[in-house]
DNA sequence: CTTTCTGCAAAGTGTTTGCAAAAAC
DNA sequence: GTTTTTGCAAACACTTTGCAGAAAG
């Protein structure tokens, strides 16, 4: 499964004498077993499923270490409450966003990676990195338009 | 100077029964004149500059009221502060943003626009808007490399 | 055994809300 | 005169921090 993530993790804990434990495997798993983009509220209901015990504070902890470590990534908040996404082996993608249900797609365009470059070029930046977040409807929610809310 | 956006809040005050008051306006002015991102506490401050008598929750309660009015929008938050940007009469655009000295241009593309509706369609999604940041070095900052911190 | 980690509760941010006095209509 | 607005302070939501006990190395 999520192997890779979990040494990955190891190896940044380790190279910086922090430990591998049991509670910040838990969150770890929970976390990857998230799609879209995640809450630390959610991730600690997740992580809760798995084990109880764990207190919110571990969580925050817990999602901050993984940003450090590259697994996780801050994505884009639309309310005031932060959102963290895979960073892992993720290569740069864009999403889109289904503002009914909540899904999320990942997606990389060659076509739109070149027109940023034209837009960089033409504006004398150097590229550093960029965010998109396309939002509509997906196919299944425009389907079923007919108990809307 | 901004007669048109003052008259759109106007406007959208009316039509709800509420006022036009000094504070809102100098709010407001506050709000047209600042550039970049800005958040509730930069407001804050530039409201103050004219009237120092303003309180924070009316500036909370007024950018909200701008930004239901159809005059701010709020925009990405990398942190967990919202920040807002101009609205009114702004076509949609998107931001190409310097991360040295923090210049923000705007930009409308057609190729991305198109790129972006080609990834709408290939994934069966209607369209509802998008939101794109593109970050590098400005020319003045790439420029300028000699001091740089 | 030493160091880090954890859960709890308390403290910190940024934002919203309740209230009586003040302003707009 | 009625209604909305305002500034203050208290309340709120989300996140971080301090601490004593527990776990990892």
């Amino acid at each position: 499964m999520a192997g890779e993530e979990r040494a990955a993790l190891e190896g940044y804990l380790r190279d910086r004498g922090l430990k591998m434990t049991e509670t910040r495997e838990t969150v770890l798993e929970a976390f990857l077993k998230m799609e879209r983009h995640v809450t630390a509220e959610e991730l600690l209901e997740a992580a809760r499923r798995a084990d109880p015990s764990i207190g919110q504070a571990t969580v925050f902890r817990t999602i901050n270490l993984l940003a450090e470590a590259g697994l996780a990534r801050e994505a884009c908040s639309d309310d005031g409450t932060r959102r963290f996404e895979h960073a892992y082996r993720h290569e740069h993608h864009d999403h889109l966003l289904c503002v009914s249900c909540g899904k999320v797609v990942e997606f990389r365009d060659a076509a739109i990676e070149r027109a940023q470059d034209a837009v960089y070029r033409a504006n004398g930046f150097e590229p550093v990195g960029h965010r998109m977040e396309l939002k509509g409807v997906c196919p299944r929610c425009s389907g079923a338009k007919k108990g809307g809310s």
